[in-house]
This record gives structure tokens, sequence and C-alpha cells, in this order.
DNA sequence: GAGCGCAAAACTGTATACAACTTTTAAAAA
DNA sequence: TTTTTAAAAGTTGTATACAGTTTTGCGCTC
């Protein structure tokens, strides 16, 4: 779309950036494949990416900006942890925002935004079906991005994806296996809803979304302790 | 207040941080020291503020991330000039969360953050009272910022941070002279909801406020072009 | 005199080098 | 054996140096 990612011409002759190494580790965090509390050695990741450490930084500042990564001084950059009240400040934004999101969609979705949901609806099934949970969760995700783009509110859409990519993390600290099988059609569901143009069901339906998801969390207290605990041991 | 700004003991022995770089930067967008679409340039800023180019560069990130400035690849960062649409989507913003914001400093208020209040708004007062309009304006958000910090919510806080940032900027572009006297009591009545800890009030006066403050911007159409022409000169 | 083009200067993007701090490890003393 | 202290290793914070791109300015041509 943008010039950007447009730009694998052949080889990489022009600026790739260091913006590369953005998405990269915000792609590896949302399908969970470095964990809450991990270490990111500037270093490391340098030698990984093949780029110099000021890059790296440059990375890391940008995902610390997101708060996905914790930076502390001279100790160096880790994998947000976010706590039990973080979390339920993050569904308590998403259950005030994305509602009206929704609606906005439907308002505004062309057949063109409808064919790229069920893209994204087919594209997480088949992850799903290759148990691949971190991509799948992921293209959730994206789900719900692709529906703040359709709305065409980019401030808006803009915290929205924050708050989707926190919530990342926070599935992966606070997820109970128990409430297992998440949303099936619940995103089929709203999809039809926002191609019906009917406002009002897509944001009904995006709320109990949420609120499903914000209920398949195990937010009780206890769960400080440990938290805490973990934090002292690193 | 916090261990970044006092750490004033002798001359500067620990880690002033680059990101004082980034609180004078802000501070000047905010009191309109600074205006919109200009050049902010690396080799200088780093003369002014006597630090290498490495950190202004860290600290010009910092604030393209909450789009005070815009960083061009190759060209340089200018201070950000947002659009009409721009303009349009942080009221609308502002106005989605901030009462919601307000209800909730209602109920959680101590007597200590009425006073805080209290002491902003009469900090304000002081400035307007010398003149000093963008100090005026500055102080102006800062009481909004502090409202939300009450309402004991990081996370939309964090929004509504940098939602006021930006109006700082919108105002700079888009007001209009005609309605100079602002909310001379607007400001009063609000604290007075807060303190009486009628939330329903307090949220009705904070959505009143700022469709009074989107109402004082001139966000017609026409100025659409010469924007774009004052885009193509610089 | 106007317009085009090339060269030089300026600035940003990236890498490397050095300094400061934190952590670890090992040794010495209790 | 345990605790304390000190030194060394590793990592981050900052500055400087180099490379690539953009802009500017001068000269040449039409």
């Amino acid at each position: 779309m943008d010039t950007a990612t447009t730009k694998a011409q052949s080889a990489r002759p022009a600026q790739p950036l260091a913006e590369d190494v953005t998405r990269a580790l915000t792609l590896a965090i949302h399908e969970h494949r470095i964990k809450p509390g991990m270490k990111l050695g500037e270093d490391e990741l340098a030698d990984i990416y093949g780029v110099s450490r000021t890059v790296v930084r440059s990375a890391l500042h940008a995902l610390a900006h997101v708060q996905l990564v914790d930076i502390q001084r001279n100790r160096g950059a880790f994998v947000a942890q976010p706590t039990l009240r973080d979390a339920r400040e993050v569904f308590e934004a998403r259950e005030l925002l994305e509602p009206r999101i929704a609606r906005m969609a439907a308002a505004k979705a062309t057949p063109d935004d409808i064919a790229l949901l069920q893209q994204h609806i087919h594209d997480e099934h088949t992850a799903l079906a290759e148990a691949d949970h971190g991509r799948a969760l992921h293209l959730s995700g994206q789900f719900h991005i692709e529906i703040a783009r359709i709305a065409d509110q980019q401030t808006i859409a803009a915290f929205v994806e924050s708050l989707i990519s926190r919530s990342s993390l926070i599935i992966a600290l606070y997820w109970r296996r128990e409430s297992a099988l998440c949303e099936k059609h619940a995103h089929h569901e709203l999809v039809q809803a926002i191609a019906d143009g009917n406002g009002d069901k897509a944001a009904d339906l995006m709320r109990s979304h949420l609120v499903d998801l914000h209920s398949a969390l195990d937010l009780r207290e206890q769960d400080e302790a440990p938290r805490s605990l973990k934090d002292a041991l690193l």
C-alpha cells in the first residue's frame, strides 16, 4: 500500500529502515513467540537482524512507547508485563472505543472492505486449523484493527491499535485455558452487521464480543502476588 | 515531584537523560514558542541543548510518536501541522473520552486533588493577567490532564494527554480571534462539580466545555487550500 | 535573461567507539 | 560455612565518525 512496504524491488536497494525491526519484534510479540518479561538485549537483537545497536535501540524505544516493552534505565528492555490493573484498563478502554468504531465502520464500509474482513476471518481459521495459535491470535487482532481502518478515524484507530497490541500481552499472561474455544462466529456475525450497514447491531455485537474476551481472562486479585515475585527474580 | 526532575543536586551528577529535551520541546510547542511547520534541525537543537545529535534524535522520535512533530525521511523533523480532518478527529475523540474521565474523577477526587485543580486555575489566571497566552494555554491543557490523572485511569489518561498535546497545535492553526475570550469560569464550575462528587454534572460540563472549544475553531473546508499551499512552499 | 544541469554543501541515517552503570564472580575475612 | 567486599565482565547511555540523500548554488547553454 504505502511506499515503506513496497520497496522490495530486488534485494533492498533503498531504505529498509529500522522500523522493519520494530515490525518484526511487534509480530513476534503478537504471536507469543517472545513472552512477557523476556529480556531483549540490544547486542543480541543487533546480531539477529544484522543491524547496528543504533537501529535496535530506535525500535525498542518505539515499542516502549506503545508499551509493548518496558525499558529500565541501565538495565535494558524487557517485553512488558501488564499488571492486572493494566489489563482491566485496557479492556475497559476497548469496550468504550471499539463499539463506536464498529458503528462508524458499518456506516462507511464498502464491498471491498467486507471482502477484506472475510479474508481476515478465513486466514484466521486457516491458522487455527494448522494449530498455529500465535498467528491466529495476531490475525484476530488485525481483524479489529481493520475495522478501525474502515471506520476511517485515524486518531481513534491509533488508540485501538495500541490497545490491541497490549491485549496480546494480556492474553499471554491471563488467559485461562478452561475457556479455550474463544469466538467461533463472533467475528462472522460482526462482519454481517457491518455489511448490512446496521450500526446499532455492529456496536452491540462488538461490545458483547469484547465482554466475552474480557471474561475469558483470569483477573483475580490473587495473581498479584506471584507477579511481584516474578519481578523480584528478574 | 518525580526523581527525574529533582536531580539538580549540584551540577548534573547522575542521568539528566535525553527526555529532558523531549520535555523542553514539548513545552515550547505547547506554549506556541515554536510554530507548526517550523523545521527542527538536529545539529541546531544539539547545539542549543548542549547534547549530541543522538539524544536529539531520540527526543524527536518520541515527539513524532505523539504526533507533535512530523519526521520525513532524509528531510528532517518539522513541527506537525494537523489537517482539518485531524482537528475534527482530535476533538471528536476528546468529546468521547473526557466526559467519561470527568465522571470518574468526580468519583475519586480527594480534597488534595481539588486543591491542586484550583491551583492550576489560579496559575492559569495569573498567566492570562500577565498576557502570557502561551503559558496560559499550556496550563489549560495541564488542567485537563490533571483530571485524567485524578480519574486514576492511566491508559485513557495517556490517550487524553496525547489529544491535548495535539489540541495545542490545532489551536495554533485554527483558532479564530473573534471568539477571543474562551472559558472564564468553565474550569471553575467543573472543579465544583468534581468536588461535589457530582459525576453526571461533571461529565455534562466537560462535554459542553469541549463543544465550546471546538466551536471556537475555524474548521471550514476552504482552509484546506491555503494549507496545501503552505505545504508546497515548505 | 531564463532555464537547465552539474557540483558542492548541508543534513539525515547508520555504524562504531568510548564512558558509565549494573551485575556477577571470586576472594578474603569473620 | 557464611558474609562482605572488591574487581572484572557485560550491558546500556552518549558521543563521534562515516555514508547516502537531499538541497542549494553556481555556471553553462539556449
